[in-house]
DNA sequence: TTAGTATATGAATGTATGGGCATATAGTGT
DNA sequence: ACACTATATGCCCATACATTCATATACTAA
């Protein structure tokens, strides 16, 4: 059943914190594993499983990789949009998590993004 | 984190099933456990999860126990009145069950609705 | 090529979860 | 009191899942 792989996956905390961290621009595996302070690979086995359940594409970017929402679910399934709209703001941990987000943008953090729209290495 | 814990309850098929079922009414354990064809105590203690995360209210009619929809959740949380409205009635599965429970309630099984909404035992 | 960085993946582990079975509890009717 | 019915719960098992650590892969830069 589609929707309960759908639910399944956006039952875990983690998940729902990099959904909403994507939910305000592009992001590479590095600027999301800073803002969330897990570990990098725990991040990238959370990322797949989003990947696998088409809530995220990636792309290529230089040697990073970049992650954005699939904006096609959010069509085909227009109650995620609600969650993401009107319960992911409201949540404590993902107000942080976009404000640390915002600190590691601006500071020595592996990759950044550039002002067009490209990935800048910060050093 | 609420919001998790909400969506973990949802994601599960049995629980997506039932809740189906409690869209349209007020049902007692006996009829779910017969339109989804699954063990009672299967279903009670999926009843028990939906109840423990506020998605049901259940009150005692006579010798059954009568669940339903908490409105409440659904005011709280909207996302959640658009998957019932516009996910589960696409669902086969789901089909399948409200065709099974229409079946149940005019045949011998424990327990149906009377015309005053109060329960009446068939037999 | 070599070093370095970003990301993915495999193995191991602890924990949670769903299902079935048997049984307990609670209520009804005689 | 008793039998009967509806529902809940405890035990057990198998499976799934999240996390960490170590390592593999893939790319960049020199």
């Amino acid at each position: 059943m589609k929707l309960v792989k759908i639910l399944k996956v956006l039952g875990d905390e983690t998940r729902i914190r990099i959904l909403n961290l994507l939910r305000s621009s592009e992001l590479c595996v590095c600027e999301i594993t800073y803002a969330l302070g897990a570990t990098q690979s725990n991040i990238s086995k959370h990322l797949a499983k989003l990947s696998d359940a088409d809530f995220v594409i990636s792309s290529k970017k230089a040697q990073w990789i970049a992650y954005k929402i699939n904006v096609s679910m959010l069509a085909e399934h227009p109650f995620i949009e609600t969650i993401m709209r009107e319960e992911m703001v409201q949540i404590p941990e993902c107000k942080a998590d976009l404000e640390k987000l915002t600190e590691c943008q601006g500071k020595g953090i592996p990759c950044d993004w550039g002002p067009n729209n490209t990935f800048q290495p910060k050093i």
